[in-house]
RNA sequence: GGGGAUUUAGCUCAGUUGGUCAGAGCACCUGCCUUGCACGCAGGGGGUCAAGGGUUCGACUCCCUUAAUCUCCA
């Protein structure tokens, strides 16, 4: 069976016990400090679980993308090395809330893995919590007694298991309960008879494998660690899709299914090394077919690579299967862009956005490896002068802190550089390396354990309420603080019952302001968001912190942020009216002061595009465009409206969706009641970010208008210096004309005159032994100049000594100069004697042995000052 | 969140302890050479040295602030 075949049968099969069909999540998470990326397929249910809001179905299947890559499940660093590790993984689940429960479940499971899919029951086992005497939770035998009705001969197929394999909790508290997991024994017939399956369960053994866990929450955890009883019991199953079906498609290696293969195969083509025989060799091609999945869909899914964050890490995804390819398959020019149709081919049917988005997925690869091979090439040269220098001195070990500055500094691997020096016979000195990694993740470390403080809890409040859509004040109490100290500086946190305050979220900065109650007034300095709790940052703990405070929200930053916030949909609608309906957002920041936008384009946007983008905004604002909200409208419902959707919703969430006209969007954010209050919009930079996307900054309201009128006055400036009322662009291009036209002029006759001041030095220049002084204070000449003569006379005559002063703008300025031989004969030192007298001016000046230069506020001194010059340099012949 | 680095001509980058230091290559323009193209030769235009402060007689260079980008750690 094809792999897109057993996942089609996987849903028939749940659709047939009457489970709604939902699809995937995507695998990146916004909005959840705690949580990146998807990495199970219960994540987009976790409110449900918790009782946050109830369920739209009872029944639900899918197959959800998973990333593992950050926190506690980390597989980045495994995959590729041996057969079965993956950064993504698509993860099949049935769910049940409040419905179906243990008999369901588990006899469904049995049904398809033996009736649908055929897998023979004598390989498979079924573990069951043993129980645990501390917890005093008995074994889970309802699941046992379902299982004893499955198998035809029991025996040694229904295993017990630990709480530690059997026993799922989500986190420290919460929805918990026993869990009973399937596994697969896929060996030889021989290896079985050899030994019993049972045996093996459990032990790490590559072909005796779990393939679904079935979870069956009946517990909270209350804070005190106790377990209650639910009042309704969930299901919350997963099967990793890749293992089935390698089970199924009867393979030793998730690698070698028709999930993988194509890949491979595309992958061998483009670089034309095969796979299969050599284990540097596989091992790239492995890693390169997994992480271009990664990579793929994360792209579609919105989340670019980039230099911090999620984005981060997608990026060193890529650049680790760029690193493959460049050591064991010898590719130095990007190629992992050009398999992007063989994965498309395999999945794009179950995953519609992959081919919706080829073209920016492919230009974003490609930039991204092109910029990672450069990073790699700059590296390289960087050690190669390394290496030659170590030579010269006679060294063969290469200094850990240069590995360490290479990689933490440039990004260069140093697995790379290790494998440099085995080719130079060098060594590097890995011990000085990790020591300096190791002291770089004790400043991390030290700085994150300094931050927080414990929350003291002042009233207990679940959720704070947001009240800040429709007002900037109100009366609040607090609910909870703590102190944090981050560099020395100590600030408070404070979370309130409810709050006016908006917390920094999809782009848009936090609001700041003040707390009072009484005479005591507290500034909030920001808010911020951490899951659901709402944190005020202030920047000292109130006296009483039981009594009623008034929560005042700085509404004149708050209008500014909602006008650029609203003004930023008005021009995502007009960049697709005028661009096209290409432009997704990919980014996007919205302050006070200005407003910044990130969107898909692969051209530089025009400046009529752009002219005609701001008409089409200041258009809607003028025709004064009254908000729409709807608050907790259903995801369908929105869609339905025609929201655009952007990412990181999940599949029955309830969305807020704000619509201005046709501008329809899914919004968190505060905006405006009515469009006219923007005033203007102004566009003030258009340029590019990375590969197809482009980042368009602009301006609105007050800033707008102080933006424009500055502008304004440069113009008016220039025309009334141009005294003028024509064109300023025609007469500042002839008057750059004549400029330069002028320009030449003057230089010619700088040099004619600086000739005529030379002659009439030398004419004046006394000799004395082998040399000849040439000084003299000059009229109105400017710094530059005299150094120039000075120089001149210095190439020109190498016997010379030349000391001159000008005096310009009530300034002085005095230039010492030796030529060639006067500085090798005389033994005279330029900067020596302008320090000598530079005094005589009332300044001071330096310069390089041969020439020095002077400055001062004393123009009276300067007769005083050459003449003391001259006197010293005889003194010295 | 913390550390390191970068920002100089349209592009890729040099620029030493502050002082003839604003440069190179490519690209561009003009002319020559060539049947044409590429090459070659000669000349030329193009810079708020990221932005804003400060120190200094003098700042691309030192200090502070800000922004963007790169990179490592958490």
């Amino acid at each position: 069976m094809k792999a897109n075949e057993i996942r089609e049968e996987f849903l028939n099969f749940f659709r047939t016990k009457e489970h709604r069909i939902v699809p995937s999540a995507p695998m990146v998470i916004k909005n959840d400090p705690t949580l990146m990326f998807t990495n199970a397929g219960m994540n987009q249910f976790k409110d449900i679980f918790l009782g946050n809001h109830p369920a739209a179905y009872k029944r639900i299947a899918n197959s959800q993308k998973c990333l593992r890559v950050s926190g506690k499940h980390n597989d980045l660093e495994e995959v590729g090395l041996d057969t079965y590790h993956h950064t993504m993984f698509e993860m099949l689940g049935n769910w049940s809330f409040g419905d179906y429960f243990k008999k369901e479940a588990i006899e469904w499971a049995w049904e398809f893995l033996t009736s649908r899919l055929g897998i023979p029951q004598e390989r498979i086992y079924a573990t069951v919590f043993e129980g645990d005497s501390e917890e005093d939770v008995p074994r889970d035998d309802e699941a046992a007694d379902h299982w004893g009705r499955c198998f035809a001969s029991p025996e040694n197929h229904i295993l017990n298991g630990s709480k530690k394999d059997n026993f799922w909790e989500m986190g420290e508290t919460g929805p918990c309960g026993p869990c009973s997991e399937i596994h697969v024994d896929i060996r030889s017939d021989e290896e079985r008879a050899a030994r019993p399956g049972h045996l093996l369960v459990n032990t790490g053994h590559p072909q005796v494998i779990e393939i679904w866990n079935l979870v069956f929450i009946q517990y909270n955890r209350r804070a005190g660690g106790e377990l209650e009883l639910l009042p309704e019991k969930h299901v919350d199953t997963g099967m990793g899709f890749e293992r089935l079906c390698m089970v199924i498609q009867d393979k030793k290696s998730n690698y070698d299914t028709d999930i993988f293969q194509p890949l491979i195969a595309a992958s061998a083509v483009v670089t034309g090394k095969p796979y299969g025989g050599s284990q540097a060799r596989d091992t790239a091609h492995r890693v390169i077919a997994d992480h271009l999945r990664t990579v793929a869909f994360s792209i579609a899914d919105g989340q670019l690579p980039s230099n911090n964050k999620a984005g981060y890490v997608i990026r060193r995804i890529l650049r680790r299967a760029v690193r493959y390819g460049y050591t064991s398959l010898e590719m130095t020019e990007p190629f992992i862009h050009k398999l992007l149709p063989s994965l498309i081919e395999s999945m794009g049917d179950q995953y519609p956005e992959l081919s919706a988005q080829q073209e920016i997925i492919t230009r974003v690869i490609f930039e991204e490896e092109q910029a990672f091979l450069k990073t790699l090439g700059k590296g390289l040269k960087m050690i190669e002068r390394r290496v030659a220098a170590l030579r010269k001195e006679g060294k063969n070990i290469f200094p850990g802190s240069d590995a360490f500055e290479l990689f933490d500094t440039y990004g260069f691997p140093v697995d790379l550089t290790q494998l440099i020096m085995r080719e130079n016979n060098m060594t590097l000195d890995e011990e000085a390396f990790r020591r300096e990694l190791n002291t770089q993740k004790e400043r991390s470390r030290d700085d994150a354990a300094v931050t927080a403080g414990d929350w003291v809890v002042v009233h207990d409040v679940e959720n704070t309420l947001f009240t800040g859509y429709d007002r900037t004040e109100d009366n609040i109490t607090i609910a909870r603080y703590r102190k944090v100290v981050s560099r020395g500086k100590e600030a408070i946190h404070l979370v309130f019952d409810k709050t006016p305050f908006y917390a920094e979220s999809g782009g848009q900065t936090g609001d700041r302001g003040f707390i009072s109650s009484g005479s005591e007034k507290v500034a909030v300095t920001d808010t911020v968001r951490e899951n659901n709790l709402i944190i005020h940052i202030a920047e000292k703990l109130p006296g009483n912190l039981s009594a009623s405070f008034r929560a005042v929200v700085d509404s004149e930053a708050r209008q500014d942020t909602s006008n650029n916030h609203t003004a930023t949909h008005l021009m995502h609608h007009a960049l697709r009216e005028v661009i096209g309906k290409h432009v997704e957002q990919k980014g996007s920041l919205v302050t006070p002061e200005r407003l910044r936008f990130d969107f898909s384009h692969f051209s530089q946007v025009t400046q009529e595009e752009l002219a005609a983008v701001e008409q089409r905004v200041n258009e809607m604002i003028m025709k004064n465009i009254v908000s729409e909200v709807y608050h907790d409208t259903p995801m369908e419902q929105a869609l339905a409206m025609g929201a655009i959707a952007l990412f990181g919703e999940k599949y029955g969430e309830k969305v807020r969706v704000v619509s201005f006209g046709e501008s329809v969007e899914l919004c968190g954010g505060t905006h405006v009641e009515s469009t006219s209050r923007i005033g203007i919009f102004k566009i003030t930079s258009e340029g590019a970010v990375a590969a197809g996307v482009r980042r368009i900054e602009a301006v609105t309201g007050r800033r707008a208008l102080s933006f424009i009128n500055e502008k304004l006055k440069t113009l008016d400036q220039i025309t009334g210096m141009l005294r003028s009322t024509g064109n300023p662009a025609a007469n500042i291009t002839k008057l750059i004309n004549e400029n330069t036209a002028l320009k030449n002029t003057i230089e010619k006759m700088r040099v004619e005159a600086a000739a005529a001041v030379r002659s009439e030095l030398t004419a004046r220049a006394v000799t004395r032994g082998s040399c000849r002084i040439y000084s003299g204070v000059l009229e109105e000449t400017p710094p530059e100049t005299l150094k120039t003569i000075a120089h001149q006379i210095r190439q020109s005559d190498g016997t010379s000594i030349v000391i001159l002063g000008s005096a310009i703008e009530g300034k002085a300025s005095l230039v010492v100069a030796l030529g060639e031989e006067a500085a090798e004969s005389s033994h005279l030192d330029a900067v020596e004697l302008i320090k000598a007298v530079s005094p005589e001016i009332s300044g001071g000046g330096g310069g390089q042995p041969f020439m020095a230069t002077a400055g001062g506020k004393r123009p009276e001194g300067l007769n005083e000052a050459v003449d003391k010059a001259v006197a010293l340099a005889q003194k010295r012949l």
